[in-house]
DNA sequence: CGTGGCATGTAAACGGTTACATGATTTA
DNA sequence: TAAATCATGTAACCGTTTACATGCCACG
């Protein structure tokens, strides 16, 4: 009777919109939760049965395919996903391989670290982006749907810490074209620091 | 003859210093990559002995303990390590559950939502009390080490991220309170911050 | 003499991804 | 009618954590 992290996102996705099949939660989640959580269908489809065979969702026919299979969230879902809610959460140990190479740099040379960063910089800003165009359309689409400031809320933090690394970022290369302007293979020997 | 991330980190902090012992590394990966990364030892024993057998790191005997065993990284497992840091990194899909737990706020009360960004604010006070220590000695006791500077690359963005965090939780905080006040729930006098 | 830190390991269980298999339905 | 997307599922595999077991060694 233990749940994974997996069955409260299901919970959750369905508690926002009822009627979704596995596939719409799939993207549901890609599309509002995806910069911070995300799911692959050999998850999804094992907690969806399991779900429903505990009473917490409940399948109901199509009405657009026979082939698919939508499910409500039901009343005891609902309380189960709110207890959930109000418990602490807990910190994921984070794994950051960028910033595990970073750290193991000056085993390579000074353009492996700008490389990275330069990619990180690069990922930073799509993901900057998309941010933003879903803070401009969010409001519009969700209008009056009581989840609209929390959704804006966990966008605002992701766009805080992007905008955060990207102006880290940029001042890291600084100093990094510095440093190997300083040790480079470009510089004459005598000119080293 | 694929390797986990473990084994690279592994690798790394033999490369940073040698003769260490599993438990040495266990205790250096949490205190200098911490903030990004972590391994237990259910996966740092098998990796060593793994290492090991195919002459990566290689084992030497302990001046302090028959019982500590050491080890030293091999001229091969530089060339595999610094292979592996050239290579791309790769984002690991984020998991924050903070972040879920807020995105769902609606289906429970604010205060529910505030109490979350009070006790992450709590945690990235910590976090940046103990980076903020990190800073100011790691230089003076590695001076000269040629990975400082990279070191405190790792260290900036870390407290670049958690400051825009901090940030964004006094924002988020101010948000909820009005938006608690305006939903008709009364909250008593002495409960205000 | 006891406590806390040093030190090494393993087995079971878990959570999760990947790759694969299959086919219906919509749209260009 | 071809391609894209919708749609469901599973089995094998992998990496990781957890809990447990063991015992040394230094310090107060």
């Amino acid at each position: 009777m233990k749940h994974s992290r997996t069955a409260f996102v299901v919970l959750g996705m369905l508690a926002v919109e009822p009627r979704r099949s596995g596939y719409d939660i799939r993207k549901a989640i890609e599309a509002s939760v995806g910069h911070f959580w995300g799911e692959s269908y050999g998850q999804i489809y094992p907690t969806l049965k399991r779900l429903a065979s505990e009473g917490l969702i409940e399948p109901v026919p199509s009405p657009r395919s026979k082939r698919r299979q939508e499910y409500c969230i039901t009343e005891a879902g609902r309380v189960c996903l709110r207890e959930w809610l109000a418990l602490p959460f807990q910190n994921d140990r984070p794994r950051n391989e960028f910033l595990l190479k970073l750290f193991f740099a000056s085993e390579v040379s000074p353009q492996v670290a700008i490389g990275h960063i330069r990619e990180l910089q690069a990922r930073n800003r799509r993901a900057m982006e998309t941010m933003e165009q879903i803070e401009k359309l969010a409001p519009k689409m969700n209008a009056g749907n009581p989840g609209l400031p929390y959704w804006m809320l966990t966008l605002g933090l992701g766009m805080a810490m992007t905008r955060a690394a990207l102006d880290w970022g940029q001042t890291a290369l600084a100093e990094l074209e510095t440093l190997e302007g300083a040790s480079g293979a470009s510089v004459p020997a005598g000119h080293r620091t």
